[in-house]
DNA sequence: ACAGTTTCCCGTAAATGC
DNA sequence: TGCATTTACGGGAAACTG
């Protein structure tokens, strides 16, 4: 079995970082925790925190297994950890030697709060959406009890039913002994005749009481599976959808399908279970009937009832696990491109066995398209017929799972019928794949139906972005599954919803998404300054149409070139949390003048359409005045020259004949900028020709402008007001020359 | 009309280095050679030069010239130029003053020299390949005058037969007046009519022998004929497809088909004026005929043979006059990559209007594909079927334009038939697109055909190099048009062929070539240290397969790169001149080491297979001895983000706490940096948001390695001979803190 | 397993269409 | 004409295939 701390280690970095923060209290090395991972949580620390004895012997054992593995490493001859776990050895009889108490309460704390992250991991998995977590387990509960005793119900009508087979076989024997013995004897014995009857008539009574009575159990049987059907249809799978939905545009919630189909293949079963019984149940009528016999009268509907359950069952359980998607590792499914491959996945949640292979599905595209004119139609080249199966090594669903299917469009001559319809630009023309496929099974006919979410059919890569947009705002604002004129009316945004929606971009791209401070940036961009955003929303246009002040790109434009940047340059510092990035001027300032001279932090252009970020620093000038410096910001063809880490590292300041100055020393708030970066410097491999050639390198520097004061440090101490106006030249050799600086 | 001096300024770099070195010497200002133009080039210097008086005219002209100039500039507050004309007059006076027929020696040595360059460029471009140039000239005159002559004999065919119906229809008249006349007086005046019958016997045979002697003189221009079609096509059209075959590799000439056509053209009225006749004179036969004549007798012999050497003729005009090529700006015809567009161009060289639209050409490839097991087929997509037409316009040929065409490979599942022969690499096999078209035309029928020159097809740009490597080397060896297995047995290269097709990579994708030095690396690189390359040669696996020493790819490659790397950043200073590039590291050594501190050149690295370029130069250490550095080369990389000049602007050396230096001075031999590179140098334009945001640039440094000296100016006084050793830091400080040289 | 070869597809540039 | 959209294709990487 995985060891908690396995588990622990495998998690996303803004846990890992509790993880660190909670090891930072250095009672127990987490090199022990480590190393000794499962001995350590197969004890019962919390029990030898209140028992002394217990304690000392934790205490000794924890010992040994250091000692052991201390052996283990000598044979490893792995110096390094040598030495580090004698020390610890050392260390812990040291601080525990008089009492072992306490390091078992130590260990039991930080045990538990390991769980507790643990614990905080599945909470934010489960429901990081829906607040209503604790609802939604009820939910499923009540469903799965639902789901147990209609199964057992069917199993107790299968029960009973033997009951009355048996029940009429004896009546049915006595029946015919009756007639034999009348024919036989006629007028001997009447009595013993007339007594015969008498039971007959009472064994018949007795039939079509149970006979009614199970009819009456089978259909409230039915009426609980239409409601337990209904609520998989209309609360449960609309539930997957939505989350579908959001899943799409990079929430981090998993959808799996699994549980649905479980519900809907029991369901199933019971059903087919049912129509079989009623089959049965038929024969027996056969074989014995009467007036008013309720199989007769009454099993006709119960059937007709059946079968329409099934198949509405079945129709529901058709859907589309994965939307269509051209390349997974892109994130952006429900976008595709003309003649760029994409892969889109129907499925059937009734998994029987003997449905495999058994459908064969169909797809294309816009059956009903809308009547638009400049409506674009589409062929879909590939495999576009495909039969349902599933894999069980993998424990697949029943799926047809469609792959190097491409879009081509249609050169029409002339396509519009209606002619004067709104004409939407292609990112925002919706399309609809559907897949057709037939069910014969059992006497059973079942036309099956189902379709992706619309769709935005691109033609070229740099479409991407905007129709990503589409299909982000279409999937955050509207539920209705096929609405494909959502954009000729579309709605605005409000804030609640797009904020969410802005981190999963980031999120879903990278190991961290935004925070509140960063959302609060994006928020007064959008709306200017305002004291709370919960209920601004933003008009699709603001949003990804018209220009930012100033600008030439979008807001989305923008924030989307930001992302580009970081995905391809700076996801390792984006993911340890050393870019604010989204911060305003005077937010910047308001954080760092209260800091050192030389800290700095990062922030990215709110100028540059395909990102930029720029570093700031802050100098505390002699007159005590902070001044933030920010250099120009740093675009991509820069960075795929120079890592933003090696930039910070060799930023220096220059001016003729001086010596350079480095006027970066602290990531705010106060971290050394080595700590924060030197994980991430190149370092200059030494290479084949090291002799050969000098070695150079790429440096970033700029000029000291005119108004600054050439080195901080020499002139710290002068303590002059002078600052805020130009110096020239003369006037510097004059101040360097009264003072005595220029001794060292 | 355009001056003399305009004409030079237009043309390529190497000829205008000549005209800058001719005004090296000063004796006439550059400045004023262009501003007076028109009016130096209207006067007859050569004569003034013998003449004082003249002389002396010009002199006060030229001054008077100058002061007009001096004049304009003035309307057009032309300060700078009014202070140079005023001190160029000054110079002038002073200089000539009082030889002023010096001065119209010098102008017209200049004049002259001007001239030879032009003269020169003309040479150049009419025959830089073939070396007779004079023959070739006289060829084409010899050609020029049989093909009049051969029009001008038709001419007269034309009339002679003229003359021969004249000289029948009399004959007829007379015969058949005589006739009648004989009819109508029968015995009457027996005399006359003997004496008529003698006229008409004589009449008759000079009728015969008009007619022989004009069969006899046809039969002679047709051998005429025949012997100027073998020459068109045995030896003109022959060497044009040679010619044809250089281009293809780069080779700087022009291949026009123009002339070729015309006379194709020419001969081919001819021959069909010629059939005209042979028709008409047949006619005349059956009018006027009589025993043994010739008419009857000959003409047909002469009408198959008029007509199999107008097919011949037509058959050979059918010629491929745009190799195919996929974009023409490549410059890499005959290489084509599946999936991708290209043109091609078959044209027919008798130019006759009534032809236009006339015949249908299809295209197809591999009619005649080699047995080879591996050997792809392909098939043609695309328009393959065209008509020739002729673009009066354009005063273009008669010709069938194919564009858009793209080969898709043909997935066979087993192809070969002959097993075991030699399995070529794609790049190595070849392929060949032909032509067919059919003429019906004046009870004509020919059916033409025609192809290309072997073709290389790819599938990616990855395999681009090795392609245009087949396609250089076939061409450069093997004059075969349809030599498909060339490449199963390939011959060797001499590199005085080869030297020339290098060179010729460079020269058509730049304005500059290789020189002889650049060649001589090449050569060394190849073969080794030799006297003389002349006689070597060198394998194909050598040049494109076979690793170079030491290195992960061929010398072709590493070439190739180097030209990539040329054209994508480096066109400029390339084009200047400012690259040597292909030089050893002794040369290197040799050229610096007699030059001041700070000379340096840009050499192309032998070790990088994407291309390098490095800058190394020269500093005299104190001991006298010269020390060479060379920086780490630099790639495309680093030169998409900084161009060498800028590079080259701002390298500096640095130390911990010192002052930067600026090693690089002169570019060799002694163009001050500034000078040479200046004028590319990257000026930091005024952004938008200078205020904003601090400026940066990327400068490219190295740390100055502790074998050399910290500060060479400070310690060049100090005659020690210590720096071969290694200092430490604290004999560094020993050393300056025993040397006055802190104090500045 | 692997090298030679092809396919796939992003992103830029050019062409096309409306 | 100008803008929206599509097509073309170089180049890097993945996929294919004997």
């Amino acid at each position: 079995m995985m060891s908690q701390w396995e588990l622990l280690k495998q998690l996303d970095t803004k846990y890992l970082e509790q993880l660190d923060e909670l090891y930072q209290n250095e009672a127990l090395p987490m090199d022990i925790r480590e190393y000794l991972a499962h001995w350590i949580e197969a004890q019962h620390w919390e029990q030898a925190a209140t028992s002394y004895s217990q304690a000392t012997i934790l205490y000794q054992n924890l010992l040994e297994q250091i000692n052991n593995q201390y052996s283990r490493f000598m044979q490893e001859k792995a110096f390094v950890s040598q030495h580090n776990f004698k020390k610890y050895r050392q260390n812990i009889q040291a601080v525990y030697g008089e009492d072992p108490v306490q390091l078992a309460k130590y260990v039991a704390a930080y045990l538990k709060e390991e769980g507790k992250i643990l614990a905080k991991v599945v909470v934010d998995q489960q429901a990081p959406v829906g607040k209503n977590q604790p609802m939604e387990s009820e939910k499923q509960q009540d469903i799965e009890q639902k789901m147990m005793h209609l199964k057992s119900s069917a199993q107790m009508c299968e029960q009973e039913s033997t009951f009355l087979e048996e029940q009429q076989d004896e009546f049915d024997f006595k029946f015919k002994t009756h007639q034999v013995r009348r024919q036989e004897t006629s007028n001997y014995n009447d009595a013993q005749l007339t007594e015969d009857w008498k039971t007959l008539q009472i064994m018949l009574n007795k039939l079509d009481s149970s006979r009614n009575s199970f009819i009456d159990k089978f259909s409230e049987l039915l009426t609980k599976a239409e409601k337990l059907l209904d609520i998989l249809v209309s609360e449960e799978l609309v539930d997957w959808k939505i989350r579908q939905q959001k899943a799409c545009i990079g929430a981090p919630i998993t959808v799996s399908l699994d549980q649905l189909e479980n519900w809907f293949t029991v369901e199933a079963e019971c059903l087919f279970q049912l129509k079989r019984l009623l089959k049965k149940l038929e024969e027996l009528g056969k074989k014995v009937t009467y007036e008013n016999d309720p199989f007769k009268t009454k099993i006709p509907a119960l059937k007709e009832r059946t079968i329409k359950l099934l198949s509405s069952l079945i129709k529901s359980a058709f859907v589309v696990e994965n939307q269509p998607c051209m390349a997974p590792q892109t994130k952006m499914p429900l976008l595709l491109k003309t003649s760029t491959q994409f892969t889109v996945k129907p499925r059937l949640l009734v998994k029987l066995p003997e449905l495999n292979h058994l459908m064969k599905v169909r797809a294309c595209i816009d059956k009903n398209p809308p009547n638009g004119k400049g409506y674009r139609r589409f062929n879909i080249l590939g495999t576009i017929s495909k039969a349902m199966n599933m894999d069980e090594l993998r424990h697949g669903g029943l799926c047809a799972d469609f792959r190097h299917l491409q879009l081509k469009e249609q050169k029409s001559g002339i396509g519009g019928k209606g002619s004067n319809e709104v004409s939407l630009i292609v990112t925002e023309e919706l399309h609809i794949i559907s897949f057709e496929t037939e069910l014969h099974w059992q006497e059973l006919v079942v036309k099956l139906e189902t379709s992706t979410l619309p769709v935005v059919v691109i033609s070229n890569a740099s479409q991407l972005l905007s129709g990503w947009a589409s299909v982000l705002w279409y999937n955050m604002l509207c539920n209705d599954p096929k609405h494909l004129l959502f954009f000729s009316n579309t709605p605005a945004a409000p804030w609640h919803q797009l904020s969410d929606a802005l981190s999963w971009q980031f999120e879903s791209n990278t190991k961290r998404g935004l925070d509140s401070d960063q959302l609060s940036m994006l928020a007064e961009k959008l709306f200017g300054p305002q004291q709370n955003y919960a209920d601004s929303s933003i008009s699709w246009a603001r949003f990804c149409k018209e220009n930012l002040p100033k600008q030439n790109f979008s807001f989305w434009i923008w924030l989307q070139g930001i992302l580009e940047l970081i995905k391809r340059y700076l996801e390792d510092i984006w993911n340890a949390g050393h870019i604010i990035g989204f911060l305003s001027k005077q937010r910047e300032k308001i954080l760092l003048k209260t800091k050192p001279t030389g800290t700095f932090l990062l922030r990215f252009s709110e100028s540059y359409r395909d990102g930029g970020i720029t570093f700031s620093w802050v100098e505390h000038l002699p007159n005590g005045k902070p001044k933030i410096h920010s250099v120009e910001p740093y675009t991509k063809t820069h960075l795929s020259n120079i890592s933003l880490s090696d930039i910070i590292h060799n930023y220096n300041m220059i001016a003729d004949e001086n010596v350079p100055e480095h006027p970066l020393l602290y990531l705010y708030p106060n971290i050394p900028k080595d700590e924060a970066f030197g994980h991430y410097y190149t370092n200059s491999e030494p290479g084949l020709m090291n002799h050969k050639y000098l070695k150079t390198k790429l440096i970033v520097v700029s000029e000291r402008p005119p108004t600054a004061v050439p080195s901080t440090e020499r002139l710290e101490s002068l303590d002059m007001d002078l600052y805020d106006f130009p110096l020239s030249d003369s006037d510097l050799i004059q101040l360097l020359e009264t003072s005595d600086l220029n001794q060292p």
